[in-house]
DNA sequence: TATGTCGTTTACGTAAACGTAAAGGTGTCT
DNA sequence: AGACACCTTTACGTTTACGTAAACGACATA
């Protein structure tokens, strides 16, 4: 419950550098406790960080990733904020929906082309004369 | 069939700059036809452009985007090429994949934020005085 | 003829997200 | 004591993906 990790365990768990981590520490997104001059990093660290990445595999910019994890987080305000919050969860996951949309489409793009592959591989094996030049059968 | 665009014209349909456009052909991933000086864009450049601004949004760099572009393309080579080609489409496949994962957890997320968000507004709305700081009715 | 609009090339500038030393502290084997 | 392994701060460097300005050409319109 109480599990603690040092900057470079958490560096080869998420395959980046410490570099890397101190960086998200300058942008304020990790907190971590020091042990004398050692940074000790928590599970609520690590979670974030796993965030983080995740944003950054989906193309987030840091800055956009900070507010999106603001958004977990979601203390207790005021009827006012709650609903901002409550929109900007909206629109971010309209963008999340984009997002999905686009990937579909991707895939469908790439399902044609390994379909086409797949044909064309199919042809030139069983009959390998039916290239557009002939591979020759040596000598 | 034979549609062609202006560089401004396709700068205010996909909302870049025509900077963004010159330089995407730097990179070899537009190849405009010219008359005179000015540059003339076909369907293909247009769906180029399109597919790059998709890449964008997923989070790939240019030069990743432009890979897959290449496999769209999918030009008709020899077994080992198409080979090749293959595995190479099934890696961008899984790479999709990841990154649909991904955007579900997030969704996730911001659906317990939202709830949590949406539970703690109704509390406020039926009975103010449930806030941490009563909002007070004015004075 | 002047004023726009739309395009061109060339080139330096910039924000984001780290990389990469340099120089040093702390602990622990051997 | 010496050698590692791991951590620290400070600071300049680098890549990507354009932004921005300068100076110009071509054409239409008032």
């Amino acid at each position: 419950m109480t599990e603690t990790f040092g900057i470079g365990e958490l560096a080869r768990e998420f395959g980046v550098t410490a570099r890397t981590i101190r960086f998200y520490e300058d942008l304020g997104m990790l907190t971590p406790l020091r042990e004398g001059q050692k940074r000790v990093y928590r599970t609520r660290d690590r979670v974030r960080l796993k965030l983080i990445l995740r944003g950054k595999r989906l193309g987030f910019s840091l800055a956009e990733t900070r507010e999106m994890i603001e958004l977990y987080d979601a203390p207790a305000g005021e009827v006012g904020q709650l609903r901002l919050f409550r929109d900007k969860i909206a629109a971010r996951r309209a963008e999340l929906d984009g997002k999905r949309r686009d990937i579909e489409a991707a895939l469908k793009d790439l399902g044609r082309a390994e379909e086409r592959c797949r044909a064309r591989l199919g042809e030139l094996e069983d009959r390998p004369e039916a290239g557009a030049e002939a591979p020759g059968l040596g000598g």
